[in-house]
DNA sequence: TATGAATGAGAATTCATTCAT
DNA sequence: CATGAATGAATTCTCATTCAT
């Protein structure tokens, strides 16, 4: 035998631990399915235990109840899509501009996962995901953005999207669709029809997903 | 002898009917309110007779289930909302004048009763509410409105006047906040600033609530 | 107006009387079919109400609960069918003849009405229904019986017979039936094969049936 | 290492099968009595927790209801008799023989385990406990039978056992009860004396209980 | 006396949680 | 760490009984 007590302890160290990150990643897979379908308050812990394919005792080594796992899976879900839309908008200047390619990603990444997209619009008010505050508002300043009421822009802003991700979420919708969506949100904030057409013209930056997302 | 027995059983009849209605009415209302505060999943049939005042019993005299519950409390809260918002606009022509007053109306009842608000903003899926297609499809064929796909179009008010009353059902809202969300449904529909002026400077007719409304 | 006060008062409770007499009968008429379906533990109150076609508040006017309505079905269902085959009995000597004879009437009446037979054959223990025991011992005194001992005697036909009533209730059953059946249990009590074929020869007497028997 | 994933995995497998077996023997055990005493219909999920010293909960981890249970403890209480008994039959020979030793054999049991004679006597038509048609047959086509219809020869005989089982079930009897019992079966089948007394004569063979017979 | 809505105790069932292996 | 049987509190649901009309 080469291998002495230190050495052992440590295999079994890394091995367990690499196993456990590998039970919890399969966990969040399953439970965003299992949120998309069932939404917050429905699922049962056997729901989750089924669609992971563990026992029901390992669920307890990883999350202590369903309200934790549905916050760990929505910070999960939406770890690094927001700062990678940051990111990406990064050489991008004008508020239009900005917001409104911004909302393409979001939609274009929506729509190559359609459990992501029905989990997220059923959850969303779980997870802090929130609308770009700061183009708003200096698109509104620089009257780019013709809107009266901040609250209720961002509450039409806010329900069209949710309600779109709940589209793609449950039925299969034409290509264009998240385009159109961007269309009608832009429309809403009141920019005008040839400046929505360049926003919607602009060449889509690419989204650059770090390691391990779901 | 006045009353012979065929009287009799019809007068205990009438009599039980009315105390089983009276009842049901008193489920319905505090189920609107247990649906507004909770959603549709998280509530135990307690949470309904612990609000309505009643036996446990009394609750299965009357529906099967929550769900059964839900569905009739859907009903229940929109019965004559939808036809009384129609039978109002009666005399006003234009797809954007319509929809747009309409919408108004809409808002109108939602700042009046921040339950109901809540209540319609939870559960809408369930209940068969819907938007005034022919206005839009109408308002489409014109030019009035410059929508896209009419199903992003649908998404996007819809969405954006779902979010509109689960805020006014959760907090305050200015009193104009109604009105600033027709605004933007409007915007997003393409009508021009001009129009979109008159609509909301244009005079609420009432709306008749019939008899036993919610 | 020609009735006084005491012939209006006599008069609403003669009625009275007749009328509860009338639904008691018909709550017995559907016990009977009740318990012959669903045996004596199983039934709900709710079935006798429904079956009998009354309230269920009419149902506590007249029996306290289902064990007192399983006693008096039971009183009812079998209250003369004993002493009238007694009596049918009455001219016939030898105890061979008479328990034979007797068996085949009460067969006949098995046979004509299924439902009876059912009921009685699913809760003879809670009727006091008894094999005729002078019979029993005159022919073992007599040597006609060659049984042995007298418990057993008795647990062997009492079976047989209810066997027999549960076969007749629930299915359809040759004519005679009750006949071989008869033979069956003079076999089983040793009678010799010519007494048993004089017994089943032996003219059938009639069973007066007084009144409203079921 | 000696142990490696796999081996665990089906070390912890089987140790809760077994455990999972040994519940549920117990409540088959349990449930034996409690519907010897109470019958099919009356007991509640509660006599049958308590009678097994379980947890409510553990109860629907091995049975759906009480009627699912029912079935179980049927199949489970004959389960090896019969075979038992056609085994210890195999050198006898004889439709009277066989017939009458047979029943011996099984009354014989009876008498061993009252409360096991009582429950077979209850629920016999639950379980699929049947008569030995083969010899009734044989014995009928060889003359040794003078029985009439058959199926009111299997009734006679089916319903002198079931109440056999009762007596036996719910009181004391004498040593040779169950002797007596199959004479007067035999009777009934209208075999001669001589044979009869044979058949009682001869040597009971001995019955083999395989392995976790009730 | 007949009616049937309301009642609430009790029975059935679910499900989050524990724990020995 | 993973497993899954056992647990019992929480919840759902049934049904005998009452009572105003």
């Amino acid at each position: 035998m080469s291998t002495n007590h230190q050495d052992e302890t440590n295999h079994r160290t890394r091995v367990g631990r690499e196993r456990s990150a590998r039970t919890e990643a399969r966990i969040l897979e399953a439970a965003m399915g299992v949120f998309a379908k069932m939404g917050p308050d429905a699922p049962k812990i056997d729901d989750f235990v089924a669609a992971a394919g563990i026992a029901r005792g390992t669920f307890y080594n990883h999350f202590d109840s369903v309200d934790a796992l549905l916050v760990a899976t929505s910070e999960w879900t939406t770890r690094e899509l927001l700062s990678g839309i940051e990111d990406a908008l990064a050489g991008i200047e004008g508020p239009a501009l900005r917001f409104g390619v911004g909302l393409r990603l979001f939609f274009a990444r929506a729509q190559a996962d359609r459990v992501w997209s029905l989990f997220v619009g059923r959850v969303w008010s779980v997870g802090g995901m929130e609308l770009p505050l700061r183009d708003l508002e200096e698109g509104s300043r620089l009257g780019v953005f013709r809107a009266p009421s901040h609250v209720a822009t961002r509450d039409m802003l806010m329900g069209g999207v949710r309600e779109a991700l709940l589209r793609i979420g449950n039925e299969d919708v034409p290509e264009d669709y998240g385009t159109e969506l961007t269309r009608l949100c832009l429309q809403a904030l009141g920019v005008d029809a040839r400046r929505i057409a360049a926003v919607l013209r602009h060449e889509l930056p690419i989204l650059g997903s770090k390691e391990e997302t779901p």
